[in-house]
DNA sequence: GGAGGCCTCGGAAGG
DNA sequence: CGAGGCCTCC
């Protein structure tokens, strides 16, 4: 134990070491956060923690996949036994036992995001509104920020500010359709991920005996990736943790890229208030990269407002400086870092898997490939549709869900007509309304189709019975049966596989395939006892949900049925890395993907203004922050070099645009970088003449740099235009063409503009940030108290 | 119920 | 430009 500890530096050990209590560890990029992690994780447990203890949340499966590997080569095979695993699926399985304190059965759905979209639309076609004005996805958005802040659909209701403010953006009926939502997924025994926390939560709050049994389990938590929880992830963990407060919470606020979807970096300003005998580690040596990359990339994060204190730094050599290549086209831009792959592999005797390229957008990657190939370099693009949200396989699963949980209503619309049995959207539309009325699920409707009025013609009737003896007798077989034999029944007797064998072009082939490949995944599951489990968690008998009574045989000898099949998978929804052996390949990715990951070379593309930052990203300040850590992200994946590119003109749906560089050059501190003028205009291409103009010149960048250095102010924004489309729904709201302050900005004492009320003084200010709340005093209307984030608040003063 | 024409819109992404 | 949704027509 001691020996290993050596592995560690002095920061990195007192993080370790620092086992009780509450601790926060603020970890650089590249300073060795998953190994302090890991260790931590196995000091506890050669310290005699029973890992059943241990809880441990990650963000991503492969995150909470590969840390437990690490932790058992430092600690051994009782690795298996941590907790170890996403927010979502450590909660998931914990409702699957108490779930029926909330009147929720232990089979219950999780509703992904097309669920939850398609149950929106269909309300919106019961209640007669219009999608457009009310868009799914803007409607999730609500529902989903409302629930992780803790608010149900009555607190939605009866809150003055949220209902005048949905009825001033024309969206009067938001909290109708939020209420609805609510219902129809309790009634569907389904949850969505949102709900997967939001319940959680209201467990541990309503029932103090469920509250006081996960606290008496989980006496060591941590959390990774601190940056990223939002509030609920926040506060059940501080619920959890709240009796042993041993809880370990590691993150870097510089990395923090998700908060556009409600990731609240607050949480970590938070965590020191809430624990004013926190300890806190700060581990600020890189490892990773070089002197220049290092120091580049913390040059570009000081132009950030918000951030916490720290200084990365390293003991690596100086290495090369970073350098610009600019190109005249998107396409130009893919030869020159295909060649300078080409170049680099040959001068550094470097192999293709040493190379990354990063883009913002994964449209990007066309020119990237098109230039590769030319090349005859190997490479592999990560990201894209994942295995799971295919259609074919959201089919067959479908099926697989109406078997477990019948009144799975999403599950049921997606099957009842697939593949086609005479069953349209006039009688499905006829069955929603008789369960309405009859105040049935649609389920119980189908059971009693001939004895029902419906209005549904006696042949379809017929159909429909047909149908629901066909599901009743895969829940006969799922008892008797394993979980491949009867997924390969379903996958045969529903008419699937047939209909999908009998499309002979490339892409029916490929779905049948993935039907395949399901089916193989199923197998495995079945017969091998070391299947590599999707959720990480262990089987742990302590959860059974009958407390007294002991099961009738271990656990580990339960049948592997289909249910359980399916509770393993439910929240798999990373992309499937397809390992064809080789992997020596040039990674290509966005740069949201590439956190986590090293590489000696990095290729940061298309570093043009609107592009990276987005133009989306132009709206309020706190998103051009984040853009800006997506930068730092990007830089700090490079061990040894850094190759930034920017094209002068590029193909955007189809026209060539012009481009100017991206204003993140300018912020570069002019001492780690240089620009490395090569761009010649290459025969094949010659529809850019226009682009030549010294405006893009690299003299002029150079200098407009180095002026900006010297009158030590940060890079302005330059052609600053807002956009016109005029709705965005985030903390910063815009509506109306009204373009609000970050909230973040606004303090007691200062005069605001509200769209309806007009001018006023800022006089009080309470709450943390994202539900930060402002009293306002308007001469009109007297004060008024108003929740920053949805209140559109111009800061005059 | 499926094929084909027309319209709209375009961001990164985990569970 | 191209993907996806919707409408119309058979």
């Amino acid at each position: 134990m001691e020996d290993y500890l050596n592995h560690l530096n002095e920061s990195q050990r007192l993080a370790v070491e620092c086992t009780e209590g509450p601790v926060m560890i603020i970890a650089g990029a590249g300073s060795g956060k998953t190994r302090v992690l890991t260790y931590r994780i196995a000091h506890l447990m050669n310290k005699g923690i029973d890992p059943f203890n241990i809880l441990a949340l990650t963000f991503t499966n492969k995150a909470a996949r590969e840390m437990k590997n690490r932790i058992s080569l430092l600690a051994g095979d009782e690795a298996r036994n941590l907790w170890m695993g996403t927010f979502h699926s450590v909660f998931a399985r914990i409702l699957r036992v108490e779930g029926h304190r909330l009147g929720f059965p232990s089979n219950f759905s999780i509703y992904d995001t097309d669920d939850s979209k398609s149950l929106i639309k269909t309300i919106l076609r019961e209640q007669n509104l219009d999608e457009k004005v009310y868009k799914p996805s803007m409607v999730l958005n609500r529902i989903s920020s409302a629930k992780n802040n803790l608010m149900s659909w009555v607190e939605y209701r009866d809150n003055v500010e949220l209902i005048n403010d949905d009825r001033l953006s024309g969206k009067p009926h938001l909290s109708a359709i939020f209420e609805l939502y609510t219902k129809r997924c309790f009634k569907a025994g389904a949850m969505d991920f949102d709900d997967l926390l939001y319940h959680t939560y209201m467990l541990l709050k309503n029932f103090p005996d469920e509250l006081n049994k996960y606290q008496h389990k989980f006496k060591y938590i941590l959390v990774d990736e601190f940056q990223d929880t939002n509030y609920v992830q926040y506060m059940i963990v501080r619920k959890i943790a709240a009796m042993s407060e041993n809880i370990c919470v590691v993150g870097d606020d510089a990395q923090s890229i998700y908060a556009f979807r409600g990731a609240n970096i607050q949480n970590i300003l938070s965590f020191e208030k809430d624990y004013p005998d926190l300890s806190v580690f700060k581990l600020e040596q890189n490892y990773r990269s070089t002197k220049n990359i290092v120091n580049a990339a913390n040059s570009v994060i000081l132009n950030n407002r918000n951030q916490l204190r720290k200084e990365v730094w390293t003991d690596n050599d100086h290495g090369a400086k970073i350098k610009v290549l600019r190109a005249l086209s998107d396409n130009e831009e893919g030869s020159i870092v295909a060649n300078s792959i080409f170049q680099e592999k040959m001068n550094h005797q470097l192999h293709n898997k040493d190379f990354a390229i990063l883009y913002r957008t994964n449209a990007q990657s066309r020119s990237m490939e098109e230039a590769l190939r030319r090349m005859n370099i190997p490479y592999r693009i990560y990201g894209g549709l994942s295995f799971y949200s295919r259609k074919e396989i959201k089919d067959l699963l479908a099926y697989f869900r109406l078997t477990i949980n019948p009144n799975d209503e999403e599950a049921l619309k997606r099957v009842i007509n697939y593949p086609a049995r005479g069953i349209g959207q006039t009688s499905v539309d006829k069955l929603v309304v008789a369960a309405d009325q009859n105040g049935k699920s649609i389920w119980e409707i189908l059971e009693n189709i001939h004895t029902v009025t419906t209005g549904i013609a006696t042949n379809t009737q017929d159909k429909i019975a047909d149908f629901v003896s066909m599901i009743k007798s895969f829940q006969v077989m799922m008892k008797s049966h394993n979980a491949y034999d009867l997924a390969s029944y379903i996958a045969n007797t529903t008419g699937i596989l047939r209909d999908l064998y009998n499309d002979k072009t490339p892409e029916g082939l490929g779905h049948y395939e993935n039907i395949q490949e399901l089916l193989n995944g199923i197998k495995e599951f079945t017969t091998s006892s070391n299947y590599e489990s999707g959720t990480n968690l262990p089987e742990d008998e302590s959860l059974s949900q009958s407390n007294n009574e002991l099961p009738d045989y271990p656990v580990t000898q339960l049948p592997k049925t289909l249910d359980l099949y399916m509770q393993d998978i439910a929240l798999l929804t990373d992309a499937e890395n397809k390992d064809d052996g080789d992997n020596n390949k040039v990674s290509l990715m966005t740069i949201h993907s590439a956190k986590g990951l090293e590489f000696k070379e990095v290729f940061v593309v298309g570093l043009e203004e609107n592009l990276f930052p987005s133009q989306m990203s132009m709206l309020s300040r706190a998103d051009l922050e984040e853009e800006r850590r997506l930068f730092y992200v990007a830089m700090t994946r490079a061990e040894k070099m850094l190759t930034l590119t920017y094209a002068v003109s590029r193909y955007r749906w189809g026209n060539l645009v012009g481009c100017e560089p991206s204003r993140f050059l300018e912020e570069v501190h002019p001492d780690f970088i240089e620009f490395a003028n090569i761009s010649k205009r290459s025969e094949s291409e010659t529809s850019w003449g226009s682009f030549q103009d010294d405006d893009f010149s690299q003299s002029r960048l150079n200098n407009q740099r180095k002026k900006n250095f010297e009158q030590k102010k940060p890079a302005v924004p330059k052609n600053f235009t807002p956009l016109h489309r005029s709705q965005k729904l985030s903390s910063a709201t815009v509506a109306n063409d009204f373009i609000a302050d970050d909230p973040s900005q606004i303090v007691v004492g200062m005069e605001v503009e509200h769209q309806k009320f007009g001018t006023g003084k800022v006089i009080h200010l309470e709450g943390n940030f994202p539900d930060n709340k402002a009293t306002v005093y308007f001469p009109a209307e007297g004060n008024k108290q108003l929740l920053l984030k949805y209140a559109k608040l111009k800061i005059v003063k």
